[in-house]
DNA sequence: AACTCGGGGTG
DNA sequence: CACCCAGAGTT
């Protein structure tokens, strides 16, 4: 599985390869922000720390999504002197929107760090990249190629694709041995000058021309190296990740209104004990006050006995993992409040509405919460 | 090796 | 929906 040359490659094979990339980049790639300097000139040499912001925000997340960020946030923090001297909260503020917080955070860290250690000007050593927080691998080639021509391999969903392709790779890139294969392709490839357009390059190719499904083949410059196009499995190569399992999950949630608050607990549907319990602000709705011998009932059954409610199944994805969910759902208006007050359940957990809202919007809870806050929602009784 | 982080885009 | 996206860090 390791990674060598088609036999029939001589040096110059892989040479005219090398050049057919770059001028097609040379000629096709996109206008992106990161690859101008902070005044707007193209051209020219590309400021490491513009790189570095963009690649942070590109991770796992398209160009589309990023572009505005990047604008917003080299605008406020234009070097890494700023941003080491940046409030954390400004940091996240600015990053708000974009997902996965931590890689903010990392990048704040760095340089700060950076700053502890008196480096005013991003370094082009990798052993100091390589120590930073949120640089793995593929970031600190992709700094380094880009900003200094360093020779450096780079290997993400993009160029990943275009060299299983290209070499026919079968098996997945991604995966055990497959992982080391793609990095050495990606190191066998690299030219000696150029090296950051070059890596450009790859992801351009594989971002416009080679893309997942679909790819344009008859406009690849590549096309007449192409193992997978020889062989007609561009499709199939690299093969689709596959779906994560669907845990199935039963829960019961409960939703009690008194007044202006809603009570909503939720557990394991085989549980005996209710796992969360929250407030939610909520209007009263007319007829609340009808229902109040359906609260004392369930009030009785919120003591443990089983529920026999209506049902709601959805599901939902959070993060890779997907859970088929099971909401029985039992809603009730108390009148006069006080029943359930939070020392009734051991074992209960009050969350207050800023908790609730810090759960990720396809989580479990948040989900249940939409649906049973839900102003427009018929009440179940029972 | 599997999982987590979190939306958003696309067909 | 399914599938993907300029990954890194943790378990």
């Amino acid at each position: 599985m390791s990674f060598s040359l088609p036999p029939s490659w001589s040096g110059r094979t892989l040479t005219g390869l090398r050049t057919k990339l770059l001028n097609w980049f040379d000629k096709h790639q996109r206008d992106l922000p990161w690859r101008r300097a902070a005044d707007g000139t193209a051209g020219g040499p590309r400021d490491p720390y513009r790189v570095w912001v963009s690649e942070v925000m590109l991770q796992q997340t398209t160009v589309t999504a990023v572009v505005p960020y990047f604008e917003r946030f080299v605008a406020a923090l234009p070097d890494v002197r700023a941003l080491a001297a940046a409030d954390e909260q400004r940091v996240l503020k600015l990053w708000e929107g974009l997902g996965y917080y931590r890689r903010a955070r990392h990048l704040h860290a760095a340089a700060k760090a950076l700053a502890e250690a008196h480096v005013d000007q991003l370094p082009d050593d990798p052993a100091v990249w390589d120590a930073l927080p949120g640089v793995g691998r593929y970031i600190l080639g992709a700094v380094l190629s880009q900003a200094f021509d360093r020779k450096l391999p780079i290997v993400e969903a993009n160029s990943l694709r275009v060299l299983a392709r290209l070499f026919g790779h079968r098996g997945d890139p991604r995966v055990g041995a497959g992982k080391a294969w793609v990095w050495t392709a990606a190191e066998t490839v690299l030219p000696n000058a150029r090296c950051g357009d070059f890596n450009q390059a790859l992801m351009e190719l594989g971002a416009l021309v080679c893309t997942p499904t679909a790819p344009d083949c008859g406009a690849c410059p590549l096309q007449g190296h192409c193992e997978a196009k020889r062989l007609g499995l561009q499709e199939q190569i690299p093969p689709k990740k596959k779906p994560p399992a669907i845990t199935e999950v039963s829960e019961v949630g409960v939703v009690i209104r008194s007044g202006d608050t809603l009570l909503l607990c939720q557990r394991p549907a085989d549980a005996g004990r209710w796992q969360n319990m929250w407030e939610v602000p909520h209007a009263p709705r007319a007829g609340d006050e009808d229902v109040s011998d359906a609260a004392v009932r369930v009030a009785k059954e919120l003591t443990g006995l089983d529920v026999e409610p209506g049902v709601e199944v959805m599901t939902v994805k959070h993060g890779v993992t997907r859970y088929a969910i099971t909401l029985v759902c039992v809603e009730a208006a108390l009148v006069g409040g006080g029943a359930f007050a939070p020392g009734s359940y051991a074992d209960a957990k009050w969350v207050t509405p800023a908790d609730l809202a810090a759960y990720p919007v396809s989580s479990p809870q948040r989900k249940l919460m939409t649906a049973l806050a839900d102003p427009n929602r018929q009440p179940r009784l029972f």
